[in-house]
Formats: structure tokens, C-alpha cells, sequence
DNA sequence: GTTTGTGAATTCCTTCACAGCT
DNA sequence: AGCTGTGAAGGAATTCACAAAC
């Protein structure tokens, strides 16, 4: 267990894809597992995945493998995964609705609590067990529920501005579903959902056929 | 130009980034551009944009940097662009008709030309201007319409299946929606579309404050 | 003076391979 | 025998740094 490098951000991406399937094995009552047949299911070699883990700590017994449980408990609270968080929501239009409603987020701990739009016919109305709200009341909703994380989904041409004001009120973690690159401050972390970029860089696979 | 070498997967997700800006100039009528400025706008060095496009060519000018709309052009053949693509779309839920309702494809060339689903119930309902289908049409009219990109946005528990199905049919791209690590055989990419495994892997960041 | 394109150097990430534990 | 944890090796990606072009 190496205590004092910093953890390169790769392993930190892999991490998740770990509690999932752990999940799953949970699922399938499989109580231990090796690294091996971790591995095959997410297409990660076994000694990538020990690699991995041993940048945590030693969770397997050598000749058994790991507790599923026992793995899964200790990469939750790794990641900080054994608590709620509070999310909030900018840009509640066609996009922030599907957001609102994706059931997904609360089984994993994230509790969308706030939703913010700067339209004014938009501002007031019930989405799902939200009313939005306008911007104006950002910072102090913020701070009140604690929000760490927001979700941004307004139109690119906003996007920065949206996330410079999120920055400001102290929000540490922001999920971009913009086509921008965001400028923020070190010490806050983004992350783009970007379905475009995804196929556009896809084609270049099928380009001549 | 490196013609045979392979070029690093990393190089082809960055190219759609540099479009995307390339295109953002020229909205604002910039006509040259250095790897530096560019470089500004996504943060990632100069040298490495004059890295990877070197896998491509030599598109700039010593002491002027890169002419926006020639590089753009050039960025579009490479990553097959320059055409429209057919993707289809497997899933009606919540999910997938967000999806057909994303403004976003469009413009950028790729068509939602038809969508699946396997519940009776949305068979035969009309999404936008799309009729859903039944997946036993697939085979046919992913054939007819020449489609090689497919979106897959069923729950988890199909996903696999689906993808199977869509890749024995000829689909050789999918964007995945379903938080599974699919299995597909050499020759077929799949890109994962997944918030929350990204949300997760945030609050490693914010776990102690 | 400015900026590209690119080998060389460096840094980062992955895989190897095996000692040591179960 | 089976599998982990990990230094060492190997491979990949990024950055450096500068000659050449404008």
C-alpha cells in the first residue's frame, strides 16, 4: 500500500466499473472472486485490477480471491460512496427533465435536491418532486443542502458561465452534458457526457467500408 | 505522416474536440489559429495537438499556425464526416425517447433513421417521426438503410443480448446507454454512455472535506 | 519574430513474473 | 495447487526542444 503517491486518475475511473460488477456478483450470490474473473468481465486484465486495488490497500487472500462483500464495502467507502449526496440541477429543459427523471442516480446515493433554470416561464414549475427555482437562489440553496456536485445541462453558450457561478458557490464536482471544455480552478473536478464526440470519433472506425 | 504505425485510440477521441472548436471559430469569424490557441480552448498542450495531427498529414504553416476552415475540412474526412450516417436506435423507454428528442445529432450528421422496442405496448407508437418498430424488423431494416451505428438505451439485464443481435445484423459502432461492460468481437467498437459511474468516480475528490 | 513538425527524452500506465501466503 | 501483491520490465502517451519554414 503506497500511502503517500498520488493515485493516478485512471485507476480512480476503474474503480466504479468495480462496484458495479460486485454488485452484480452480489446479485448472483457469488461470494468470492478472483481477479481473473473480475477481469473478464469488464475486459481489464487480472494483474490491472490487483494493481489497482493495491494502490488501497491488501483486500484478497492469496490461493481465494476476494470477498465480493467484504471488496465492495471497502471500495465504496474509498470513494466515498458509502453516504448520500446532494445534487443539484442547472438547466431544466428537455435535456434536465430526462436528467430529473432518470432513475439511476438515487439507488447510487445521488439525490438530485435542487433544479435551477433561468427561464422565467420555467422557474416556479413542478418537475418530478421539484419546483424549479431561479438562479438568483443558487448560492443559498447551496449552501443549505450542502451540495458538493451539479449536474449542467443548459445550452452551451451558458455552460461556462453556469459552472463559473457553481464554482463560486463552493460546488466541487460537476457532471457537463454541454459540448464545451470548461475552465475551472484546480481543486474542482469535471466530468463531460458528450454523446457526439463519442460517434464522431466512432465513424472514424467505419470510414472506409 | 507516419502512414502504417496505428494511431493510439486516445489521438482519434480527441479529434472530434478539436472540430467542435475549429467549428466555434469559425462562428467567430477567427480564419487562422495556432496549436496554441487551440490548445488554450481545450487544455491540452500545443505539442500534443501538433502530435496528433502529425498522424494525419502537415496542416499547418510554419509561423502561422493552421487555417480554421482547411483544418476543419480536413478533420471531417478524417473522421468520416464529411456523410450522413443512419444510426438506430434500440430502446423506447424514458431514456430512448430523449434520445430521438436530442437536438443534437441532427446537425452533426447523424440521423435517428429508425428505432426498437420490445414491449408490445410501444410497438407501433410514433416518437417524433418515427414509428417504433419490433425488434424482429431489425435484420431487414438495418440492411435497407445501411446502418452501421446503433444507440442502445434498454435496461441493463438486455443490453447484452441487444448488442449481440445488433452486431450479428451488421452494426459495427454502438453508443451505449446500459451500464454494463459489453462483449463484442473484434471489429466493433462501443463507446459507454454512464453518468452515474462518473458521478462515482467524483466523490472520490470530495470523500474527505 | 512566430509557429510548425518531429525525433528524443520523459513521464505515465500496463503487463510480467514470481515470492509468499492460504 | 491457487491466487494475491508487487517490484521490475516493457510499452504507450505526453512533453521537450529545436531545426526548418514562413
Amino acid at each position: 500500500m503506497e500511502e503517500f503517491a498520488a493515485i493516478p486518475e485512471v485507476v480512480i475511473l476503474r474503480l466504479p466499473r468495480y462496484v458495479r460488477v460486485l454488485k452484480q456478483l452480489i446479485q448472483e450470490q457469488v461470494s468470492t472472486v478472483s481477479s481473473e474473473r473480475l477481469g473478464q468481465r469488464l475486459n481489464i486484465s487480472a494483474a490491472q485490477i490487483r494493481k489497482d486495488l493495491s494502490y488501497f490497500g491488501r483486500f484478497g487472500k492469496q490461493g481465494q480471491g476476494y470477498k465480493v462483500e467484504g471488496l465492495l464495502n471497502e471500495l465504496n467507502r474509498i470513494l466515498g460512496l458509502d453516504r448520500q449526496w446532494n445534487v443539484c440541477l442547472v438547466g431544466v429543459g428537455r435535456l434536465g427533465r430526462a436528467i430529473i427523471g432518470y432513475p439511476g442516480f438515487a439507488p447510487e446515493g445521488f439525490q438530485i435536491t435542487a433544479a435551477f433554470d433561468i427561464t422565467p416561464g420555467i422557474v416556479g414549475q413542478s418537475v418530478g418532486r421539484l419546483q424549479v427555482q431561479a438562479m438568483d437562489e443558487l448560492a443559498r440553496t447551496i449552501k443549505s443542502k450542502a451540495v458538493r456536485i451539479a449536474i449542467v445541462a443548459v445550452p452551451a453558450e451558458h455552460a461556462q458561465d453556469v459552472i463559473d457561478r457553481l464554482v463560486e458557490c463552493g460546488v466541487r464536482s460537476i457532471l457537463n452534458y454541454a459540448p464545451i471544455t470548461a475552465q475551472v480552478p484546480s481543486g474542482v473536478w469535471v466530468r463531460n457526457i458528450d454523446p457526439v464526440t463519442f460517434l464522431q470519433s466512432m465513424t472514424y472506425y467505419l470510414r472506409e467500408e
